[in-house]
DNA sequence: GTCTATAAGGCGATAGAC
DNA sequence: GTCTATCGCCTTATAGAC
């Protein structure tokens, strides 16, 4: 952790040299995706590394000079998938605008990372438990930092009286499980397309939920 | 299924006779528990039928007199932790009062039954994929007929404009999903109790997301 | 960087005694 | 209803050739 909170940054689990080819790095990402979408058909355990090596091309075995055991295949897959949000999401929260335009904006890219990485999000929000105590400290650490970030700002909104919520720990964890829910239901082509589920999750979270009126969150707002 | 969309009741899976003595049926309950456990601890596919045996206090091939495979101790656990909030919490929708009452107690039963089944929640949340595609259907049949009464009071309390929200549909997935992700989080003794939470969730869900004005819900709106 | 071959052990499930 | 013993298969991971 650094002085303020924030998790540190530490590399992949990896087996070989922090310096490597390209050719090395875009295999690792290759061996990456492939056992994230059988770890997500199929469950962590379920899944063997020769499976993993068929669905890449390759032996089991050469999977080992890319990674030191299966467990940090699945550390990289989960590490990936909990650090990006903090890396591409909560810079929204930094950006100008008041509180409910920083979160709507956060809800709506919570929402299409978890759309666009939804394969590695089944896996990162279900085989936590397979990991190794000290990468399972770390995933959890990105996790808290992210929940922090999103109840600072409804923290801050309620103290303006923007938001009209009672408990910005609970309406946080509301918010957040009610977000990463989507991965449960939402299938493209069936039902709402992306656009609109965001339209109607920014709707029921910053303005009915947390309770923020037209002005403080419209885009026009600045003309009234 | 019968004829109103209700999934029909099945025996949960067995390797015996529906008749059986009390100290069976005793025991059965027994590995159920202990399976559930382990399995929310390791996850399914890391649990070996050696480490339930030890868990009841018998010999791994003991099992195999009370189910017929370990998937089948898996469908035991899914099935009585998905059947039981139809059979629970449903009836709370069928009751006397407005939608908003309704949709109110079911909040309540809906996240004190999460707390008190927690452990086979867990695994009832996460292990779906290991259940064989019959076992699977049936499971997500409970859930899809759980989701769809919970639509319905929610579409009927739109319709006599008791509840502002304007999609049952995404209204519903928001509310399931906000509601199941206590077993993330909560923790008794840490920070607020079940009743605390019950409470909160229940503004957060009905007067707010959903959009109820206090008349429809209070307990005292009859004396209006 | 990938291969073949294999070590060392765990797995689910079964047979048959008691 | 539980036991001991075991079958046949699969697992993660390693050794060493190429």
């Amino acid at each position: 952790m650094t002085s303020d909170g924030r998790p540190a940054v530490s590399e992949a689990g990896s087996a070989v040299p922090t310096t490597r080819g390209a050719r090395t790095r875009q295999r690792r990402e290759e061996i990456v995706a492939a056992a994230a979408r059988t770890f997500a058909e199929q469950g962590y355990a379920a899944v063997g590394m020769r499976e993993i090596a068929e669905a890449v091309g390759v032996r089991g075995a050469s999977l080992y000079h890319h990674f030191a055991s299966k467990e940090d295949i699945l550390y990289a897959v989960c590490l990936a998938v909990t650090r990006e949000p903090n890396e591409e999401n909560l810079p929204l929260l930094d950006a100008a605008g008041t509180p409910s335009q920083r979160l709507a904006a956060l809800v709506g890219g919570h929402l299409r990372h978890l759309h666009r990485r939804r394969t590695e999000h089944i896996v990162g929000l279900h085989e936590l438990a397979a990991l190794t105590p000290g990468h399972r400290a770390e995933i959890d650490g990105y996790r808290r930092y992210y929940q922090r970030r999103v109840r600072e700002v409804i923290a801050a909104g309620m103290r303006s009286g923007e938001l009209t919520v009672p408990d910005a720990a609970l309406a946080t964890f509301a918010m957040l499980d009610m977000l990463n829910g989507l991965s449960n239901w939402f299938r493209p082509g069936r039902g709402l397309d992306l656009d609109a589920v965001v339209e109607g999750y920014v709707d029921l979270v910053v303005v009915r939920m947390l309770g923020s009126p037209p002005q403080f969150w419209r885009c026009d707002h600045r003309h009234i």
